[in-house]
RNA sequence: GGGUCGGUAGCUCAAUCGGUAGAGCAGCGCCCUUUUAAGGCGUUGGUUCCGGGUUCGAGUCCCGGCCGACCCA
């Protein structure tokens, strides 16, 4: 740390002057009348009030002093004069600076202005604070330093702060919904012999005692459906996932999945749940379902509309609405030819056809569907772990649900036939056996109820939610390269 | 991994064609007994991300690196 910072040296200097008096400048508990935001509700003029948090400003008028004292909950303006005090604590007070933390107690009063004012009578150091606070009317805007250092961005920013908010909210609502629908909440493991559930690269690991490695999970699935196997007919996870790929505006290495399985649901009744969840989120976190996205000086800049019933459609008829009616009678070179030229999209020669749809289907589909759009009958080679459809089989029973231009939600009728299961896993694995989960297949053989089940990305949720562009400003503390 | 943009005082930002690195806030000192982005006067504070190069002279131009943002794969 950078020590010959004159701010620092000068706070420092001032926290031996408190102990040279005899004042602990790291103080302990302080029983205050509740946070301010209790206190500016219980405020009457002439009672006497206990308050902590921090200085975030001070108004020096010689004699009187004025200064705002801070928690997450609010501000309270407080007032210290030396009649009040005494020249000994005024003599004290000179030695705090903004961003220390301080307990008062005072008398309720109004300003000129009626102002809610405690005048103090007595106070204490809770805390010194040894750096200064970011500055008081622009915040912490550096982007870097927002991600690195999130509790001044917390501290400084109040966007930032009700962003987080929402989105434990959004956690704390989840459970509550699930649990009043009869979902037991459970944990699966993290650490994995084999990262299954998913087609992702994990990262691994060494347990030392035993010798052997392991990787953190990249999904939760193939244990959630074990739970089904004994007997846990509703079960959801509120889980951490782990895949070592790249860092986007829409990727961090660490992220939060809801997943849920129903036994002798399908795919059609958990898309009903996903709205219904979705929408009650809705409700709690933003007071409706019109989602408005702004920018920093708060224009509108995208609507979404949430008012159920969503738009269910099957995905071979949305690529014909987009790339046109004879998509898939083309020949594969047609269809090539088609994407890059009328449609504009690009697409690289190594594609195979059915990723040559896809590629269209994201770009024309997905990107564009703001409001919520159920993507239904999926064809089979998109969606391995999902079952076939009774009709044609060529297509899964499942659901993509989009909203805001990503995908938000898939949700499966789980294939619960263990051959048919075993079979798709060895055509993915391909000639790596070795990542086949023998143990998830042999619980299938036990016997699985037909379920149904669907993952939700909770940091994606909360974009939505919230309007943060990059994933990001939904999570606490993303991963970031050190800076040496 | 590729492209574009950015990194200047604790924080927010300037710096013209390459010509002495500035302002506001914060800090420090003084004035002011109801201020609230308090105000007034004065003042301290810089490895301009790091390392090379070009030049009489580089925050600025060139090369390499680090970190970040956005777009693409």
């Amino acid at each position: 740390m950078e020590e010959e910072n004159e701010l620092v040296a000068l706070r420092r200097e001032k926290l031996d002057k408190l102990r040279a008096r005899g004042v602990e400048p790291f103080g302990v508990a302080f029983e205050t009348s509740g946070d301010i935001a209790e206190i500016r509700s219980r405020f009457r003029e002439g009672d006497t009030l206990r308050a902590a948090g921090r200085i975030t400003a001070h108004r020096d008028m010689g004699k009187s002093h004025f200064l705002d004292l801070r928690d997450a909950t609010g501000r309270i303006q407080i007032y210290i004069h030396p009649k009040e005090v005494g020249a000994e604590l005024i003599d004290l007070f000179s030695l705090l600076d903004l961003g220390d933390f301080v307990g008062v107690e005072g008398t309720c009063f109004l300003t000129k202005t009626s102002e809610p004012t405690l005048k103090v009578r007595k106070f204490q150091v809770l805390a010194k604070a040894l750096r200064p606070l970011p500055e008081k009317w622009h915040g912490l805007q550096d982007v870097e330093a927002r991600y690195r250092q999130r509790y001044l961005d917390l501290l400084t920013n109040e966007r930032s702060r009700k962003n987080f908010e929402k989105r434990i909210a959004i956690v704390r609502e989840t459970r509550r919904f699930f649990e009043e629908r009869g979902f037991l909440e459970v944990e699966t493991p993290i650490l994995q012999t084999i990262a299954g559930g998913a087609a992702a690269e994990p990262f691994s690991t060494h347990h030392k005692a035993l010798g052997l490695d392991l990787y953190l999970r990249i999904a939760p699935e193939l244990y959630l459906k074990r739970l089904l196997i004994g007997g846990f007919n509703k079960v959801f996870e509120i889980n951490r996932n782990f895949r070592n790929e790249g860092v986007s505006r829409k990727h961090n290495p660490e992220f939060t999945m809801l997943e849920a399985y129903w036994a002798y649901a399908d795919f059609e009744k958990m898309a009903n749940l996903v709205e219904e969840l979705i929408c009650h989120l809705a409700q709690v976190v933003c007071g409706s379902l019109q989602i408005e996205h702004r920018d920093v000086d708060g224009k509108i800049t995208r609507t979404i509309n949430l008012k159920r019933p969503w738009r269910r459609a099957r995905y071979h008829n949305l690529v014909r609405e987009a790339a046109g009616k004879d998509w898939f009678e083309l020949t594969s070179v047609q269809r090539r030819e088609r994407a890059t030229g009328k449609l504009g999209v690009e697409i690289s020669p190594q594609l195979a056809d059915f990723e040559v749809t896809q590629h269209v289907f994201e770009k024309l589909i997905e990107e564009e569907a703001i409001d919520p759009l159920f993507v239904t009958h999926c064809p089979k080679e998109l969606v391995p772990l999902a079952k076939q459809n009774r009709e044609d089989n060529s297509l899964v029973d499942v659901f993509e649900l989009l909203i805001n231009g990503v995908e938000i939600a898939p949700g499966y009728t789980e294939l619960n036939d263990p051959l048919a299961q075993r079979q798709r896993l060895y055509e993915q694995a391909g000639e790596e056996t070795q990542k086949i989960d023998e143990e998830f297949l042999l619980a299938l053989e036990h016997g699985m109820p037909p379920a149904g089940g669907f993952g939700i990305g909770i940091d994606r949720l909360s974009m939505l939610l919230t309007g943060a562009e990059s994933i990001r400003d939904v999570i606490l503390f993303p991963l970031l390269k050190p800076k040496k």
